[in-house]
DNA sequence: CATAAAATAGACCGATTGGTTTAATTTTAT
DNA sequence: ATAAAATTAAACCAATCGGTCTATTTTATG
């Protein structure tokens, strides 16, 4: 890795943090310039523009989750077991934030929506990844006779990010872990019911 | 209702789309200029800064919510039809979205979370408003003998919120109605299951 | 070790940020 | 009708915004 390669680096890690906090119009180029303790030149010599800077840490943060995720599922051998690491590490999410300033998916699509397309592209993309990962753990579970025959995985997968998120969303702001416990409480069962 | 009344309130409406939609801190004062009409000095006559406009602006959108999801409410006398009233409504959330930019409660706790002590304490007690609404609904059908007795008003307020709020998140950065309508149709099994 | 290329620092730029001030104009109440 | 009070317009402010440019330092290579 050269010396551009790690600077490059250590912007995106540092600016992800930042981004995953402020938001985008939140976070200014001097607050990238703080965390980073690099000088604007140094920072635009490696990137365009903010825009670049934005979506290079949406993607940081997003694949930091999704390696976190994946390693757990894969320690699984059992569709419903897999299944199970989403309400086994969220129900945990406050009291050990695996990933600071919250869900990525969640920040970025509420923010960008209306008004960063680019940023928007990145979220959907991103979501879309997440539900077919779901969807793909039930139906090799199906094959596996894991999981009951004729389960929608499509269906499922939507179900289960919107309690995910919707309790991400209420835990963070409440400060407490309430939301968390009884949605992943709830979505445990759902999954538990699942089994063939 | 006096001149000044009348000029606050239009400011006050006005900004409340913009934030919406934007942000806290992608909402310039010269974009509440633009939508207003105003010009700098007649908006800082109404309003002591940014945070003022932002709070009454939140406060706007969350009471329009509230009393549209309140006058269907009061519509119906059975507590189950109460109920039901979310997932009717928010099912159409994309096709007819009676609060443009999206929830303010979903778009406001994500943005303030972390930069916003102010904002964040009204979307606290908005969404507490909104769980204890729900409670209260569950209460008085388990009194009426209309819901099972047993069953848990704060948990199913909870898990009631996260489907929807998930749900509106999804839908509105894949821009389609699937996650919506698939995790309305949940809900909506959910509630029928209160039936005493 | 010399040297070309890559990476970095920091001054600088015009535009925009939230906010103030002052003078003129409307409204309101008597 | 008129004076006091409320409201408004617009010029102005320092600070910060994202971004550029050039000189200097660091890195990699022959």
């Amino acid at each position: 890795m050269s010396k551009a390669d790690r600077t490059r680096q250590a912007i995106i890690e540092k600016a992800a943090f930042i981004f995953n906090h402020k938001g985008y119009s939140g976070t200014s180029m001097n607050d990238i310039m703080d965390a980073t303790g690099l000088t604007k030149g140094c920072i635009y010599g490696n990137f365009e523009n903010k825009d670049e800077i934005a979506i290079a840490a949406f993607d940081y943060n997003f694949s930091y989750v999704t390696s976190i995720m994946k390693t757990q599922i894969l320690d699984k051998v059992n569709a419903i077991d897999k299944l199970l690491t989403y309400p086994n590490t969220y129900r945990n999410f406050l009291r050990v934030p695996f990933i600071a300033g919250g869900c990525p998916i969640l920040n970025t699509s509420t923010e960008a929506d209306d008004t960063h397309p680019l940023l928007k592209k990145r979220a959907v993309s991103a979501l879309k990844y997440w539900q077919t990962g779901i969807e793909k753990i039930i139906a090799r579970g199906i094959e596996a006779k894991e999981i009951k025959p004729g389960t929608n995985g499509a269906e499922f997968a939507i179900i289960l990010v919107s309690l995910i998120e919707g309790a991400v969303m209420q835990a963070k702001i409440t400060n407490r872990s309430t939301e968390l416990d009884i949605s992943m409480d709830f979505l445990e069962k759902l999954i538990k019911n699942l089994k063939a």
